[in-house]
DNA sequence: CGTGTAAGGAATTCTGACACG
DNA sequence: CGTGTAAGGAATTCTGACACG
């Protein structure tokens, strides 16, 4: 379930030669409720795969001039939307006695 | 083919928090050929989620004993090992002409 | 051989703030 | 609102070296 993907590991700074976003960027969304960092224990911020590409999809809205509270909304949508499936896909897992 | 596992995005830092070697060795096991990091532009080192796991049977190997040189050779045996299987795995493949 | 440590410099990251719009 | 920038300090990383064994 947790896989490398979602492992916070990766800082600011790699995060922007990966993105191309500026870090002042990066760290605004953060305090937009955007993304959540995890932090080392002296409080450098790490990020996960996912989080860069959550990143990416920000980026992508704003350029279309989404603001970020708009962005928030829509990314709380989506993700009550997979709760739901995972839910579902659960129920019939266990229907079904599949397994995975 | 290239996943998350082998993207070169952490820090010596983090690496350290991960697998709990000092960064004295993880330093030299790259200086004796056993790892190889990227660089930032600016030189510093970034390794991938895979480098993490070959330092962690690294670290195993010098626990028992074993010395640099040795741990290298059966790397480079494993390897070629894998290379052989990928090589005739290609093959079925093609005659049968499955994907994936 | 393998690893610790102290050394000094360079690059990184952090926070809070001011700027513009 | 969203983002740039300059500011100052703290933490990180790098290299080359000496130490011990």
């Amino acid at each position: 379930m947790t896989s490398y993907k979602d492992k916070k590991v990766i800082t600011i700074g790699i995060v922007h030669e990966l993105t191309g976003l500026s870090e002042r960027r990066i760290r605004y969304y953060e305090e937009r409720g955007l993304i959540f960092p995890d932090r080392t224990k002296r409080g450098t911020r790490k990020y996960s795969f996912h989080d860069i590409e959550t990143l990416m999809k920000i980026a992508n809205k704003r350029e279309e001039g989404v603001q970020t509270t708009e962005i928030k909304k829509d990314m709380l949508k989506e993700k009550k939307r997979n709760v739901r499936e995972e839910m579902l896909r659960g129920q019939l897992n266990a229907y079904f006695k599949r397994k995975e």
